[in-house]
DNA sequence: GCTGTTTACATACAGAGTGTTCAATAACTT
DNA sequence: AAGTTATTGAACACTCTGTATGTAAACAGC
C-alpha cells in the first residue's frame, strides 16, 4: 500500500498546474478554480488534497528544497570550508533541471516566504561558518560576520536568479562559478580592473 | 487650490495604515476594510482615491522611490565612478528614516513586484556602467559585466534587507559602507583573513 | 461669514471566490 | 471479485470586492 495511483495523479497534476500558471500570470491572481482546470481535477479534489493555495505551494516549495539539499549533502561534505565551488555548482545544475520552480520562487511568488525563509537559513548558517573560522584561526575578523553571511547569500540569490530568467543563460554553470571564486578571492575592482574610485 | 486638505487627510491615513497593518499580518492577509477601518475612513472613501489595495501599494512604494532618488542625486554626482561609497551611505541613511516601509518592499511584500522592479533597474544601470568602464580603460574584463552587476545588487540588497531588520543596527551606517567597499576591493577571503579552500 | 464645490459617509447591491458537505460513481488494491 | 478509497458535481453559507447611491459635512475663494 505505497500510495494510491490516483492520489499520485490528483497531487501532481495540481502541482504542475500551479507552476505553469504562476510563470503565466502571479500566484496571487491565480483562484483554485484556475488551478484545478488547468490539472483537470474537480475542485473539491483539491480540497481533499491542500487546505488552500498556499498550502499547494508550500508542499511544492518544499519538495524543491529537500531535493536540493539532498543533492547538496555529498558537494558540501566534500569541500569542508568555503561553500563556493562544488555546492554552488550543485545549486545551479539543480536549478537549471528545475529552472521554472527556480524562476518562481526567487521571483518571491507566494509573499516571498519560501525565499526568505531560505534566504536566512543560508545566511544564519553563513554567519556561524565565518565565525567558526575566526574563531579556528585566532584572527578578530576586520569584517563582521554577520555582514559578510548577507554579502554572500545576497550576491548568490542576486546570480541565480539572474541566471535563470535568462532564456538561454549566457554563461555555463561552470564560468559562474569560476567568476564568483574570483571574485570573492580578488574583490571586485580588481576583477574588473580597476582602481577603486570614490 | 493645491490639495484639498480632506483629500491628504485621507491619503496618508491610508497609506500609514497600509504601512503598519502589512507589517503585523503580511500584505496578501489585508482586506480593504481592515486597512480602512485602521485608518478610521470610510470604506466608500478608499475608492475615491485608489482602484484597489494593491494600488495603494503602488502609490506608496512609488512615493518611498521619489524620496529615495531624491536624496540620492547630489551624491551620485559626488562620486562619479563606483557607487559603493556616497550613494550607498545615502541610502542607508534613508532606510534608517523609513524603516517600516524599507522592511515591508525588501521582503517582497505585495509580489515582490516593487523590490524586483527596483533590482532589476538598479542591475541594469549598474551592468552599462561596467561596461563603460571596460570600454574607457580598453580591458577585456575578466568578470562578465551583467554578472558582476548582480553581484553587487544582490550583495546591497542583502546587506540592506539583513540591516533594516535588525531592531537595533549592530553596525553604524559608516561601518557597513566602510566594510562593503573593503571587500569590493580586496576580496572576501582576504578579507576575513583566510586563503581560499576548494 | 456666505456660497458653490468637493469630499466623506453610510448603505445597499451584484458578482466572484472560498472552503465545506454530501451522495453517487469510478478507480484502485489485495 | 470484493472491499476500500478517491473523485466528482452540486449545493451551501460566507467573505470580500468594486460600484453606485443620496445625504451630510468640510472645504476654498470671495
Amino acid at each position: 500500500m505505497a500510495e494510491d495511483r490516483r492520489t499520485r495523479r490528483s497531487r501532481r497534476a495540481l502541482g504542475a498546474a500551479l507552476i505553469e500558471l504562476v510563470l503565466e500570470r502571479g500566484f496571487t491572481a491565480l483562484t483554485v478554480e484556475d488551478i484545478t482546470e488547468r490539472a483537470d481535477v474537480a475542485r473539491a479534489t483539491f480540497y481533499a488534497h491542500f487546505r488552500d493555495k498556499e498550502d499547494l505551494f508550500a508542499r511544492v516549495t518544499a519538495d524543491l528544497l529537500a531535493g536540493l539539499s539532498e543533492r547538496l549533502a555529498p558537494a558540501v561534505a566534500d569541500s569542508a570550508v568555503g561553500f563556493t565551488g562544488k555546492p554552488v555548482l550543485e545549486m545551479l545544475r539543480h536549478a537549471r533541471e528545475e529552472r521554472d520552480l527556480y524562476r518562481i520562487v526567487l521571483r518571491g511568488e507566494g509573499d516571498g516566504k519560501p525565499l526568505q525563509m531560505f534566504a536566512d537559513a543560508c545566511a544564519r548558517a553563513t554567519a556561524e561558518e565565518f565565525r567558526a573560522r575566526a574563531e579556528r584561526n585566532a584572527v578578530e575578523p576586520r569584517i563582521d560576520p554577520e555582514l559578510l553571511a548577507r554579502v554572500w547569500v545576497g550576491e548568490q540569490l542576486g546570480v541565480l536568479r539572474w541566471w535563470v530568467e535568462q532564456e538561454t543563460p549566457s554563461l555555463p554553470a561552470e564560468e559562474v562559478v569560476r567568476m564568483l571564486l574570483d571574485l570573492a578571492m580578488r574583490g571586485r575592482y580588481w576583477a574588473s580592473g580597476f582602481e577603486p574610485s570614490a
